[in-house]
DNA sequence: ATCCTAAAACGAAATGATTTCTATTTAGAG
DNA sequence: CTCTAAATAGAAATCATTTCGTTTTAGGAT
């Protein structure tokens, strides 16, 4: 899997380092989303010396590059997660436990042609993400 | 105009003091979005006192009402935006020129139902907006 | 294997949008 | 007109995120 990783970082153009890896392999160990800081905290158990800003730098690379992708929270601060899925998709984010859940894409596509044609506009980007509790939260009550 | 604006403040059991309608003029008369601090500046011609803070709090409470709506931007600043569209629906945002354009609702709501049924999950909230350029920034060339 | 260079990481410090806090003012119900 | 809860002022704090100058490192070239 180490391979792998430095596989898909060289398709990139990122150097495979030590601390990239050590952020795939955790990350992908995950079925939440995760905080650049709790990374960092986690990951600091394994190398003497991390620093918060490249823990940071690496996640927004990462993602820019689409190894990764990145959660909108309510809150606003930035959270990432390990998508298995390499096709296009949304996802379900659970606010409180963070599970993340594949959505297959709906017609957004569609959608981004006719809003192109419309005006003449350009679509870049888009955003589509449901959130909410995800079952177990929801039946244990929890808050968001 | 006043008068509706006050009506809909009301509604959401919030005092219809006039920097909160003097908010709702100035965002009513835009098709772009703003932000709290450029609104602040040009509220500032009207009123001899008005905080930063006071905008940023009538803004946020104004989103949660649903009188104004939020626009989720790459930079993760806040923008806010009058949305005349009194039904459920999503915007095409310009990154340019800050434009707002509203999209019908796309089946979304039967992807809620869907991920909701399939683990018991409950969707609170969902996201979706395409960004990108408005006909008239995508043809002059603008970048985002 | 060693060299070399651009890329990556360090870590302290800065940043700046947003929020908090306490005192003062005000909208609007009674 | 009074009164009270809600709204605002303004200064200060917060704190997640970024910047900066320096040091280290990955990995292609020699």
């Amino acid at each position: 899997m180490e391979q792998r990783h430095a596989q898909a970082l060289k398709e990139a153009g990122m150097k495979a380092t030590p601390k990239r890896l050590a952020i795939l392999e955790m990350l992908e160990g995950e079925s939440a989303y995760a905080s650049p800081e709790e990374l960092w905290k986690r990951l600091r158990e394994r190398f003497e010396r991390l620093g918060l800003p490249t823990v940071y730098r690496n996640l927004e690379e990462l993602a820019a590059s689409g190894v990764l992708s990145k959660v909108i929270h309510p809150n606003r601060q930035l959270y990432y997660y390990f998508c298995h899925n390499r096709e296009h998709h949304h996802h379900f984010v659970c606010l409180s436990c963070r599970k993340v859940e594949d959505i297959a894409s709906c017609g957004i596509e569609a959608l981004e042609r006719e809003v192109s044609l419309r005006n003449g506009g350009k679509v870049l980007s888009h955003i589509l993400q449901l959130n909410g509790l995800c079952g177990g939260c929801a039946k244990s009550g929890a808050n968001p």
